[in-house]
DNA sequence: AAAGGTTGACACGGCTAATGTCAAGTATTA
DNA sequence: TAATACTTGACATTAGCCGTGTCAACCTTT
C-alpha cells in the first residue's frame, strides 16, 4: 500500500528519473506527456495498485519495483513496447517467481534514456544499443582511468574532461550508480 | 589519365580505403558486391575518365580526387544517397569552381564507415551522425588525454585503452589522419 | 467458477531511407 | 555552332523498420 502510493504520484517520479532533458534545452511538450499520464489517475487508482499480482516480491523490502503495466504507465509508453526492448536486449527487467517482469528504478531510468535517444536524437533501436553499449563502456573507461590516475597529477583532470565527453555526445553523465 | 586508371581498378581501391570490416570477422558478401561494380568496366570506361568536367582541378598536383559518378561507383552507391549524405552534414566533399563534387580518399572512407554504421551496425542516418560526432570527440578526447599525460606514468596505458575502446564499439581505429 | 492481469505471437499503419525520374544548366566534342 | 554527356536540385516511388493493437492461453485472487 506504500508504494501503491509513489505509483500514481508520476509526474515527481518521472521528473525524479529521466524526464530532466539530457542536453536538450527546453522540452515543454513533454511535460504535458506526463501531465496526460498523470491525469486519469484518481478515478481507478484503487484497482490498479501493486498488489495485483503475488505480492511477495513488491514490498519485499526493496522499493521501487513496479510490474509492466505500472512501468507502462509511468513511462506513458506501450507495455508491448517495453517488452521488444527487452527481447532485443536493451533492458532486463527481473522476474518474479511466477515469471512476471519486475521494474526497477534503473531500468525505468533506462527507458528514459532510450526514448531520449530515440526521440530526441532520433536513433532507431540499432543506434540505441549502440549508444547504450557506449556508455557502458565509457563508463568502465573512466574508472579504469581512474584507477591508473590515482595519485598522479593527471587525476584531477579526468573526471571533468569525461563529462565533457558526456556533455558532447548528448549524453546523461553518470550520476550515483546505486 | 594517371587517375583513370586508378578509378577503374576499383577492387583493390575499395579494399585499400575501407573495405576492411572494423570489427566484422568475415564478410564475403561485401567482396561479391565489389566484383559486381568491377565488372562492367571495360566497355566504356573510355568516356567515363576525369576528363569529363574541367579538368583542372582533377589532377591538379592532388590525387585520389573523384567527381560523384566516380565515387559512387568506387562506393558502388547511387549519386542521390551520396547528396543526401551531404545534404545531411555527414560528408563534406570539396567543390571545383564550377560546384561539381569533389570527393578525396577521406571522403569516400567516411562514406565507407558510413555504410559499416548501417549495414553491419544497422545504425539509421541520425545514428550514423551520433556516431562520426562520437568517432570525432573520441579522437578529441585521445588527444588531450595525450597532452596532459605526457610524461606521466600514466601516458603508456592511453594508447592502447583507448584503442581498446574503438575496438569494443565497433569503430575503425584512427589511423594516420592525413 | 468468475474476473482481472500478464504472457507471447502475429498483423496493421506510419515513417524513414534508398532509388528512380525529371527539367535545367554547363562543358566537351564533332 | 550544334550535339552529346554529365552534373545539379527537387520530387515521386518502393522496401523495410517501429510502435501499436489484437488474440488465445495461463495464473492468481475473489
Amino acid at each position: 500500500m506504500y508504494q501503491r502510493f509513489r505509483i500514481w504520484v508520476d509526474s515527481d517520479m518521472a521528473e525524479e528519473l529521466g524526464q530532466r532533458p539530457f542536453n536538450v534545452p527546453p522540452s515543454p511538450p513533454e511535460s504535458a506527456n506526463l501531465e496526460k499520464a498523470a491525469a486519469p489517475q484518481a478515478p481507478d487508482a484503487r484497482r490498479n495498485g501493486l498488489e495485483n499480482g503475488r505480492g511477495e516480491e513488491f514490498d519485499a523490502g526493496m522499493e521501487g519495483v513496479y510490474i509492466i503495466s505500472v512501468a507502462a504507465r509511468i513511462l506513458d509508453m506501450h507495455p508491448q513496447t517495453l517488452r521488444k526492448y527487452e527481447r532485443l536486449g536493451l533492458i532486463n527487467p527481473g522476474r518474479t517467481v511466477g515469471m512476471l517482469r519486475l521494474y526497477s528504478r534503473e531500468d525505468i531510468r533506462k527507458v528514459f534514456l532510450i526514448r531520449h535517444l530515440m526521440e530526441n536524437l532520433g536513433l532507431n533501436l540499432a543506434g540505441v544499443e549502440f549508444a547504450l553499449n557506449l556508455v557502458e563502456n565509457l563508463q568502465g573507461f573512466k574508472q579504469y582511468l581512474k584507477t591508473v590516475s590515482e595519485g598522479t597529477e593527471v587525476e584531477p583532470v579526468i573526471e571533468p574532461a569525461m563529462a565533457q565527453l558526456f556533455r558532447n555526445l548528448n549524453l546523461p553523465a553518470d550520476d550515483g550508480q546505486g
